[in-house]
DNA sequence: CGGTCTTGTTTGGGATACCAATTCGGGATA
DNA sequence: TATCCCGAATTGGTATCCCAAACAAGACCG
């Protein structure tokens, strides 16, 4: 693979997982002596990341995407005509080895596994069922919309029973798509946007002061 | 403005005009002298067109993104819950200055306007509405469809009465929203959308031979 | 002591040099 | 005549170089 791609995923690697933290000033310089390579593919993969909205410009400098926390009720709104649409159509076209597919991906996140399977399962879960639908763009829109999510849901407070609660949210969406029954899975699948949306916001909300101290800037949220 | 920013507008605006056809490749040596600027603008250019999808790896290759008609269909399917959801908070969101805004966009489109003029109104049309609906993300996600679209609409044959059909759709559609009427809007919408994909469709099937003989290849067009 | 101007450093934007890989032609050979 | 092989030319990938603008620190002046 070329160097370009490699530093390309690396870096929205640290980005994503807040290793670099929101807002945070990027030299090219830097970058360059961190990942060992020449200016020229690292500017390719800035340019790049730029285009998923994971960096972006500050005057001449570049920065990693701050995050926006005011965007979360936008994303659910975005999210909900689409999945609930996408489900229909995973009922009118999804084959059965395809549900277990996402089945199996679902079981194989137990209680013990570490908070990145279960960060990651719960990202993964939506682009699947998107991709039952046949529908790429469907696809793309919402695994766009899953990794604008995904920064914000590490700063989540998970709870047992908040997570748990979630991973059922998930069973009964697969089981009403496996059930053929497009409208129930509809309507769960928005319940489930909504819950989720609303469960980030509270944890949000009640851990301000946690939020600050870690650094995140909190404005945006109401 | 940077010089590759200027690039990536020119390169864009001759890639949605047809001015380089699907598929043609694109060497990095050419749109050197072509653009009297070094690679190193230039393979930004690249670069983020690539994240556009207007611009394709074939091996080590550029080349100018095909145009998959196939993906016609996929682009209803993925339009239709989104624009149905715009066309609904616009009724909730938009001032009456906005929509009007969006009036006089209509009204400006006279008979004897050029085609460009109306190809552009009838793109814009459609990121306007989005952009009633207040949500950014809708808002982008409908103009990158519609601009998927762009290309595959010049290869439209337009005869008079389908083009005034349209704009009576759209003028409908515009008519509710004022209305407050949503549920007439969104109707409206989703039959729009509809309709001008079976319109391009048919225009389609009907001027294969034509395409053909322009270049285009006709694959994925049933 | 405070403000301002200067100057040296650092940054990103662009140009160019170099390299490895791929492509394409032409000529030798069966 | 068809095929194979080798080399020249062209390509994209990477490294490096130069420049102008931005920035920061410090000296100088009021």
């Amino acid at each position: 693979m070329s160097q370009m791609l490699q530093i390309h995923d690396q870096l929205r690697e640290m980005i994503l997982s807040l290793d670099l933290g929101p807002g945070e000033r990027l030299t090219e310089r830097w970058l360059e002596s961190r990942f060992e390579g020449s200016r020229t593919p690292i500017r390719a993969a800035l340019v790049r990341l730029e285009g998923e909205e994971l960096v972006r410009r500050d005057g001449r400098n570049w920065i990693v995407a701050p995050i926006d926390l005011g965007e979360l009720e936008a994303l659910a709104e975005f999210r909900i005509p689409l999945e609930t649409t996408a489900v229909r159509f995973a009922c009118a076209r999804a084959s059965e080895t395809d549900i277990a597919g996402v089945e199996e991906m679902l079981d194989a996140c137990q209680s013990g596994a570490p908070r990145e399977e279960w960060h990651r399962v719960g990202t993964d879960f939506h682009v699947e069922i998107a991709r039952l639908s046949g529908n790429p763009f469907i696809v793309k829109a919402i695994a766009g919309a899953m990794t604008r999510l995904s920064r914000a849901r590490w700063l989540e407070v998970w709870t047992e029973p908040s997570r748990e609660q979630a991973w059922r949210e998930h069973r009964r969406i697969l089981g009403f798509i496996k059930a053929n029954d497009p409208e129930a899975a509809a309507r769960e699948a928005a319940d489930h946007i909504t819950d989720t949306r609303d469960r980030l916001l509270r944890s949000l909300n009640e851990d301000r002061r946690g939020l600050r101290a870690r650094g995140f800037a909190v404005i945006g949220l109401r």
